[in-house]
DNA sequence: TTAGTATATGAGCAAATACGTATATACTTG
DNA sequence: CAAGTATATACGTATTTGCTCATATACTAA
């Protein structure tokens, strides 16, 4: 995006969808308990402490985005990491995060 | 985010509302003219195409969330990305963004 | 087939937000 | 001071979206 040609509309248009869809903090906590490998529904509905319904509703927001992809299993649906650029993005975020943080601890401590 | 301890809720809000700042097609092109550097509102206005009270109000949006700062001269007001992490997230999305369209391409292809 | 379990989805409501119009503020110049 | 220019903001509206409750679907086992 800095060193290309501008992106039309319509690629304006896919690439704030896909920030949008990491715009909500029940799903980056989906995303964060999927690093640690696929978990079925249930699973995440106890570890995120969100209801089924509203659990599932993400996770098809996830699966439309091609964030997740999942594997059916009997009666259980198992969910992953599909997009190997989703850990790089949430680490880039959370290492700003951390610096801005220190940075605000610093002058904090700077102006007792 | 991936190889740290699971973020609490706050630092989810605050990793959330990053992404959603990212969200909007016309931010996305305000940052897209920053790439060059600074520029002042009315060049912002008309390389956007956006109205002057839309226009600034995505940039007050932007400064609020430390993406963007700015320098005040005279009449005008001049804005620059003060985010580096910017950039990266932007050809990070872009990137896997080109991927899957030569992806599609190639389904596309493949299926006549 | 019936009962039971896991997941997905429809309907409705509340909150957030992007946008346009109009106006306010800040600054410069005559 | 008055007029003009650049930028910011208040207000109203329309749209989007996240959530809950209830129900539907898919599958398994007795």
């Amino acid at each position: 995006m800095s060193r290309h040609v501008p992106l039309n509309d319509q690629a304006l248009e896919i690439v704030a969808r896909r920030f949008a869809v990491l715009a909500e903090p029940m799903r980056l906590r989906l995303i964060q308990a999927l690093f640690a490998g696929e978990r079925n529904v249930t699973e995440l509905v106890e570890t995120t402490g969100g209801t089924q319904a509203n659990i599932s509703r993400h996770l098809q927001t996830l699966i439309a985005a091609h964030v997740l992809a999942r594997r059916k299993d009997g009666l259980q649906v198992f969910y992953r990491i599909s997009d190997p650029t989703i850990p790089k993005l949430c680490e880039l975020v959370c290492g700003s995060l951390e610096k801005s943080l220190t940075k605000q601890a610093a002058h904090l401590s700077a102006s007792r």
